[in-house]
DNA sequence: TCCGTAATTATACAGATGTATAATTACGGA
DNA sequence: TCCGTAATTATACATCTGTATAATTACGGA
């Protein structure tokens, strides 16, 4: 007949504490093993209070990917900062490939939610806002960079490098982290900057004759 | 009363049936979607059947996931050929970037198996020798670009490209493939190639001064 | 043609999962 | 201090999951 006893906590506060959880048991056991169940123990919680805060475990999934992607893309934002464009570069491509944002438990909550992107609406439309961000952030930097170089003014040109930049950035992260063993020599910041360096300042055919 | 009735298969083709069953279950609805009665009944088969062929499910999925990777490989393998390795890098990134490898069925299933890989060794084996077989691919064809463009002979460069050359593949086509409505009008492969060709030849600091 | 063996089906079962609901507790306002 | 309300717990339930096992069927060899 022993109850638990139990406090009471604010909205907001008990909102990210479940979060908080998801994240944890995805990063640890992957989204089939964050169950109802399995939240609520690491939340210090009875399974069907969850349910008082998300109409449905899916919905609880959905936030815990939103708030994912907005730590991720803030931190990212954060440490761009101002400044010459290179050293945006340099530092959006070091926060990407280092500690935190390419730890283990990044990556493993990372490819979990992507796996629902391609069967789950509501995901893909959070992974969709997510990637706008660091693009437009990319795009920024690449312009900058560009005028700085003397090339010409291309917003198309801008775009497609944007997404190549972004590509070495997931592609070398992704690669990397999910095989720590085979690349554990690699200066993975020296090789994503240089690669994004090479693609944006291109050969001298289409630099602009001055 | 009425059984239904069946017919003997030899065991490499039931095999080859559940293995494609299974893969097909993972494209429409992820891996949680594959489950046994699912999968039998897409093969057309009863869901104890399974359990002969596989001694548990997992091995299922194990097996369907190295049957994925290796007609992956293959594909690309084959597409390669052989002659020039700038042609030979035009055909890998054209066959890594177009249909039916850069398919909505192709993302579908390869994100929701690179999910286990962070949790699941038996499934990160399979994803690392998979990765190995391209990026061995790669550093062969970057090789001989830098050969034929004058570029001194270093392993560990070489390495290095592949690496990034496999990441913007990589992140191309995913970034790509997860968001098809976004870009819609983005000629791919030409991306890939160029950024590629961008970061292989160097600016001319780093290329053999004759 | 018939029989033995292997393949396949049918059935059952225990455990886990998401969810619904009623009982209980904590906490702020009167 | 006490009470009403909202938060939290406890319990129950139907469904789905992987797996085990016995009954049945197909098929090749004698």
């Amino acid at each position: 007949m022993n109850r638990r006893s139990f406090h009471h906590e604010p909205e907001e506060v008990r909102r990210a504490t479940l979060i908080r959880a998801t994240l944890d048991a995805v990063a640890e056991r992957g989204l089939p093993g964050a169950t109802v169940r399995e939240v609520a123990q690491r939340a210090l919680v009875t399974p069907g209070l969850i349910r008082r805060y998300f109409v449905s475990k899916d919905r609880m999934v959905e936030a815990a990917y939103a708030t994912f992607v907005e730590d991720l893309t803030g931190g990212i934002t954060e440490a761009v900062g101002s400044g010459p464009p290179v050293d945006r570069l340099e530092r959006l491509v070091r926060a990407s490939c280092t500690d935190p944002l390419a730890s283990p438990r990044h990556v493993a909550i990372w490819t979990a939610f992507v796996a629902t992107v391609t069967t789950d609406p509501a995901m893909a439309q959070i992974h969709r806002d997510g990637y706008r961000a660091v693009r437009v952030l990319l795009e920024d930097i690449i312009a900058d960079l560009r005028r700085a170089d003397g090339c010409p003014d291309d917003p198309d040109m801008i775009h497609r490098q944007a997404i190549a930049a972004n590509a070495v950035i997931d592609g070398i992260w992704l690669e990397v982290s999910l095989d720590r063993g085979t690349f554990a020599d690699i200066d993975v910041v020296d090789l994503a900057r240089d690669s994004i360096l090479a693609i944006i300042t291109r050969p001298s055919a289409e630099r602009d004759p001055t």
